[in-house]
DNA sequence: AGGTTCGCCTGCGGGC
DNA sequence: TGCCCGCAGGCGAACC
């Protein structure tokens, strides 16, 4: 299931193969993804060049002269190299052919992925293509970057103000923040000593300031891990390495807390399990 | 209008 | 063993 770490990862992978490289062709075998993959993408993009690559969120956008390819790996999906001709695996849905005689594979069993496109050519002179696509519906109203400056204490303590929601549902509002799935939302309020439930607008500013500092620790050390498996996926296995994170309470749930040996609990919160300890976390 | 639930999918694990 | 069922999850859409 990639979170943000692994969508960096990914995106950090596949970059050096495609930037600067053409697209020679697209293969679409599968075009129902969450949202149909636009018909004519194969066309629009034939012989365009990857100019760069993004991140934004979980959406990975590969820019290119007219516009930019939009993917995002849902729950299942990974985007790797394989050497032409590698026959396409029952959940291989895409294909890119590209100028340096690549192939990227977007691979996604569950299909709650997307491929789209952002056209830019019609965008004014001034905006580059790389923010161009930040005007994408899908990607206008997100929140800041998790390990950006713009994601601090002050900021989220001001959005959860008189905020009755619970603060693990909060703090997954990609509206808030983007990058924040369930399993670093249990880890990072676990860390942070604050109990899941919680309302958000009742948490002080002192505590924001322990959340956000946690939320950044975990990302960023999954990133770190995720990137000493890098060459694995790039050398094209198929697997994006999915790092060996430590987790401490997602998937635990009836175990000792790491801290005090109490029993960890298992709530549902907005459909999605929440694991905590009831002694650490108030 | 803020907040909650739904629905898209397949793989897997538990129960029998 | 094999089948069936329930659950898992990102997140926009639909709903209340």
């Amino acid at each position: 299931m990639p979170e943000l770490p692994e969508v960096e990862t990914t995106k950090r992978g596949i970059e050096p193969h495609l930037k600067g490289h053409k697209i020679i062709s697209m293969v679409i075998r599968q075009p129902k993804l969450r949202w149909p993959i636009p018909t004519n993408l194969p066309d629009l993009v034939k012989g365009l060049t990857v100019l760069s690559l993004s991140r934004r969120g979980k959406y990975i956008g590969l820019h290119t002269e007219k516009g930019t390819i939009i993917v995002h790996l849902g729950m299942s999906g990974s985007l790797y190299f394989v050497g032409e001709g590698t026959p396409p695996l029952f959940h291989d849905h895409v294909d890119f052919q590209l100028s340096n005689g690549k192939w990227l594979r977007y691979t996604d069993p569950r299909r709650f992925g997307a491929i789209l496109w952002h056209d830019a050519s019609s965008e004014e002179k001034n905006a580059s293509i790389k923010d161009s696509w930040q005007q994408h519906t899908l990607l206008a109203s997100l929140g800041p970057e998790p390990l950006t400056m713009d994601f601090n204490a002050n900021y989220l303590f001001l959005k959860a103000k008189n905020k009755k929601q619970a603060i693990k549902t909060f703090i997954m509002d990609s509206k808030q923040v983007v990058g924040v799935g369930n399993i670093y939302a249990n880890e990072a309020l676990f860390l942070s000593g604050i109990h899941p439930h919680k309302a958000a607008g009742t948490i002080n500013a002192e505590q924001f300031t322990v959340l956000v500092d946690c939320i950044k620790k975990v990302l960023s050390k999954a990133i770190e891990q995720g990137g000493t498996t890098l060459k694995d996926f790039v050398g094209g296995d198929g697997k994006p390495g999915y790092f060996k994170q430590s987790l401490n309470v997602y998937g635990r749930a009836g175990d000792p807390c790491v801290t005090c040996s109490s029993i960890l609990e298992e709530s549902r919160l907005g459909q999605r399990s929440t694991v905590f300890c009831n002694s650490c976390q108030k």
